[in-house]
DNA sequence: GTCAAATCCTAGTAAAATGCTAGGAATTAA
DNA sequence: TTAATTCCTAGCATTTTACTAGGATTTGAC
């Protein structure tokens, strides 16, 4: 029931890039030594986030990231969603509408897994990009400490 | 952000031994036939939630195990924190009183990772063994389909 | 046209976690 | 005494995680 470092990097990675990418595209090389993140493997989630869409690249000397649509509209659910993977903490067959477990009916479980499901994906739609972004503004650059906090 | 066979099969297991337990204690060797799991899986299982003060064991032949209290005061919170460890998405030193975290107050993730804790707990907190028990009552028993699934 | 700065792509890999299995000791009812 | 049961420790194959490595490709600037 872990967020691993992908999705821990990759928001931090985001909320970076969306902070310094108003002016000109942020290279990876840029959000790893501010963050303190392996450049190698930064390079690995800013490709999740690419094919989510959220971020778009721009190749070559001068290139980097920038993003795809307005911050707004971005929430933490679709950049978790697109680092992890599924948010589900059950990935389970009678979930999908043509019901296709067995057990469906008579599984009592699959209750509880429906209800953590929704509560962590409604909490997560819930919060933007911006919010994140509004709020890190808001407070003193921390780099050398930040250094320090994988989270 | 999974749960892991401990938390799934646990549930299950535990569902069924609230069920049969009412006049003798329930084998480990029988819940595993109902539920179609490992017996020496489950049997560690079983000691995670003794510990955690949820079941007692009974030794000897003809033993077994016992609610250690009423249904209705066991929340699936109990049961999966028990068997999960903590349902914490992030373990975040800050999160503690005592601020360890250097990074603390510049840390803007903290918010989502404190958020999405609080979802979860709250939304396993409120739901209580008793209903789990009784929706299975209702149901008719599906064992050998469930014997399939494996959440 | 060359160079350097950047993304893109594929693969490898050490360490940790997961999901078991195995063997036997201790307890207790019949 | 025996059989049924829990208890305890350890081992182990597989999968996942969190990187690292090497190089190809694109592009702006001189």
């Amino acid at each position: 029931m872990k967020i691993t470092t992908k999705g821990r990097y990759g928001l931090r990675a985001l909320i970076d890039l969306a902070k310094y990418s108003e002016i000109e595209p942020v290279s990876i090389n840029s959000i790893a030594t501010r963050q303190g993140i392996s450049e190698r493997y930064l390079e690995q989630l800013m490709t999740l986030l690419k094919k989510a869409g959220i971020i778009k690249s721009i190749r070559g000397a001068g290139g980097g990231y920038v993003l795809a649509r307005e911050m707004s509209d971005i929430s933490v659910g679709d950049i978790l969603r697109a680092l992890e993977g599924s948010l589900e903490s059950v990935e389970c067959a009678a979930f999908s509408q043509d019901d296709s477990c067995e057990a469906a009916g008579g599984c009592v479980t699959k209750y509880v897994w429906q209800k953590i499901n929704e509560s962590i994906n409604r909490t997560v739609n819930e919060i933007s990009l911006k919010q994140l972004v509004e709020e890190s503004k808001a407070v003193p650059d921390t780099t050398s400490s930040q250094m320090k906090c994988n989270n």
